[in-house]
DNA sequence: TCTGAAAGCTTGTCTCC
DNA sequence: GGAGACAAGCTTTCAGA
C-alpha cells in the first residue's frame, strides 16, 4: 500500500465535498486525463480511504429538526453490560452517533428527533427501557454553526 | 411542494446509505422503471431533501485518529463576540462540527486531530488564540460505537 | 504512470400509455 | 404518474509511450 501523493489528497478532498462529479470533471480539476483519475479513485476505494458514497439529507425537511447530545452513565461497568448497551444502541435509529468517552459519563449519543415531545418519548420509551442506565444528561442543540462531515486533509 | 410518498422515502433511505447506484439499479430496488425514479431523484435534489452527495472518508487512515468533543463557554454573550467566535470556528478545519447548545456551555465542537499531541497543539495554538473564550472542557472519544450519518426515516 | 481510442452503459429527453 | 426508446455522453478497458 503506497503512500498517497498530492493528487490523491486533492481527489479525496474534492470527492468528500461532492461525489457526484463525473470522472471527466474530476480529471479536469486535477489536470489529468480520465484514465489515471479513474484508477486512482478505484484504488482509494479499494484501500479503504473512501468508505462509502452517501446522499446527505436535510433533517429539518424530514421532520428531524431537533438534535440532542445525550450523555449516559452505566450503573455497572462489566463487559456484559457494556456489550448489551452497545447492542441496544445500534438498534435505535434516532441515535445516529454513539461514542465511548472519557470523563464523568461513559457514552455520548447524538440523537435526531422531531421536537421536544418526540425527545421526551425517546427518553421515556426507548432509552428508559434499556437496562443498566445509571444516569443521563441531555444537551440540546439550539443552532448548528457547522457540520462539514469533512476529514481535514 | 407535494408531500413525499412511500417510494420517495425508500429512495432517500437507499441513497443515504449508498449514493453510487445507477438510476437503473435504484429503479430495480423500488420496482419502477428508470424514468420515474430519475425524475423523483431530481425532484428530491431540487426541493432540498437531498443536500449533497459526498464520499465518506476513513479518518483513521488519514491521520485523524482522535476525536474530541470540546465544550466552550464565552466570556461575554454579546452578539458581536458571538459572531466573531462563529467566524473563527468556521475557519478551523479541525473543527468539523459546531453547535450552539443549551446548558453550562455555549458551544459544542467536534474536533478531529491526529493524536493527543496534535490536540494539545490545537488547543494551545488555535483555540487558545481566539478572543473571549471563558472556559473549555474536553471529552475524548475512546471508541466509536456508531456513526451512521443517517437521518431516521 | 500517463495519453488516447473504442465498446458498452447510463443519463436525460421525448413520445405514448 | 409510469413505460419504453433513443441520442449524447460517460465509464471502463486496453494498447502504446
Amino acid at each position: 500500500m503506497m503512500p498517497l501523493d498530492k493528487i490523491d489528497f486533492r481527489i479525496l478532498n474534492i470527492l468528500q465535498n461532492n461525489s457526484n462529479l463525473t470522472t471527466k470533471e474530476l480529471a479536469a480539476k486535477v489536470n489529468l486525463s480520465t484514465t489515471p483519475v479513474f484508477e486512482r479513485v478505484k484504488k482509494l476505494e479499494k484501500e479503504g480511504y473512501i468508505k462509502k458514497y452517501k446522499a446527505i439529507l436535510d433533517p429539518e425537511k424530514l421532520d428531524r429538526g431537533l438534535t440532542v447530545f445525550c450523555n449516559i452513565r452505566l450503573k455497572e461497568h462489566t463487559r456484559k453490560i457494556g456489550n448489551q448497551f452497545v447492542k441496544d444502541i445500534l438498534s435505535l435509529d434516532e441515535v445516529i452517533e454513539c461514542y465511548n468517552i472519557s470523563g464523568d459519563y461513559d457514552f455520548l449519543l447524538k440523537v435526531l428527533v422531531k421536537d421536544m415531545k418526540d425527545y421526551q418519548n425517546f427518553v421515556l420509551n426507548h432509552l428508559g427501557e434499556l437496562q443498566n442506565i445509571g444516569s443521563a444528561h441531555s444537551t440540546f442543540v439550539m443552532g448548528e454553526i457547522k457540520n462539514s462531515y469533512l476529514v481535514p486533509l
